[in-house]
DNA sequence: TGTGATGTTGAATG
DNA sequence: GCATTCAACATCAC
């Protein structure tokens, strides 16, 4: 029966290999789909991915699964990955933070981590999937879930044990899922930059780099502000902009297929008045990325 | 042709 | 044990 599969595998992977390098150029760019590198993988857009997930493969057989680059399966070969998975069934989806974890029939689980330029792309047989898919899963009613990722930094993992797993991550509370009781106390036994402590997953999962900066922007709040010199109120508000901004996001995005024009963060852009005219767009590296703020509008604490 | 990029990890340093 | 900085990962787009 395995080795079943990897024909399968061989046979559809080597299918897409005849045309002339060329045509399948030009094929495979003609495929490419706008929103492909529109959903940068923080919390609202791996959000996004989980209904994507669960819309194209909850509750479908998987027939077969196709690896065409293992680099972003990072505990098990391309073909142990295929073995694993095919003739299982997903039967639900967990996210926390940035991460999705996709529930097989018989405990395991599958993370889904984006990385940096990962995306899931489902698809009608005879389509042709995407420039960047890594590897694609095909059901038995042959619709396909493809895993693109241009850079290769998702990180794919087996995972026979979740909560063990999710117990040596130390992956913080969901930014979404937190309370205000626990984000006070991390902010109150925590040191340090204010845009360093959101990028830690460990304290708290699901902000990146975009969001980060737009939650500083809006506070008024110099990403580089020390956290044990903010006041309390000042804590609360980045809180509840979090919560905002965040929920918002999940709300609005899955009806894009791109960021809209009047996404946050068009204000950053270098040198630029800031929005309503008020203090100039900077840019910086600050908790080791880039990171935009409005001088002259967001308050430097140290 | 060189430069920078949205995330994470691990090593080195303070 | 923390906090911080940096390099590495691999590739694409400009």
């Amino acid at each position: 029966m395995r080795n079943q599969a990897a024909v399968f595998a061989t046979i559809f992977f080597c299918s897409r290999k005849p045309a002339p390098l060329l045509l399948h150029f030009i094929v495979r760019r003609l495929a490419f789909r706008p929103e492909n590198t529109a959903h940068m993988p923080e919390l609202p857009e791996v959000h996004t991915f989980q209904q994507v997930f669960n819309a194209a493969a909850l509750h479908r057989p998987i027939a077969e699964v196709v690896v065409h680059d293992d680099k972003i399966l990072r505990n098990l070969g391309g073909q142990a990955f295929a073995d694993h998975l095919q003739g299982r069934i997903f039967i639900d989806s967990y996210r926390r933070g940035k991460y999705l974890f996709a529930a097989l029939d018989q405990g395991a689980h599958v993370q889904l981590h984006f990385g940096m330029t990962g995306d899931l792309f489902p698809y009608a047989p005879g389509e042709e999937p995407s420039r960047f898919e890594r590897f694609v899963w095909r059901f038995t009613d042959d619709t396909c879930l493809g895993f693109d990722d241009p850079r290769k930094f998702a990180r794919i993992l087996y995972l026979e044990n979740l909560e063990k797993y999710l117990v040596e991550l130390g992956l913080g509370e969901d930014a979404l899922a937190i309370t205000w009781e626990e984000f006070g106390g991390l902010l109150e036994q925590k040191k340090g930059g204010l845009k360093a402590f959101l990028l830690n997953q460990h304290h708290l999962a699901g902000v990146g780099n975009l969001y980060a900066d737009e939650i500083c922007f809006q506070a008024q709040i110099h990403p580089a502000s020390r956290i044990e010199r903010l006041s309390p109120a000042q804590k609360r508000r980045i809180f509840d902009l979090m919560k905002e901004i965040l929920g918002a996001a999940v709300k609005q995005l899955p009806h894009y297929k791109s960021y809209p024009e009047n996404w946050w963060w068009g204000w950053r852009v270098a040198d630029q008045p800031g929005p309503n005219g008020v203090g100039v767009v900077r840019k910086a590296t600050i908790a080791g990325r880039t990171t935009y703020f409005v001088e002259g509008w967001q308050k430097l604490y140290v």
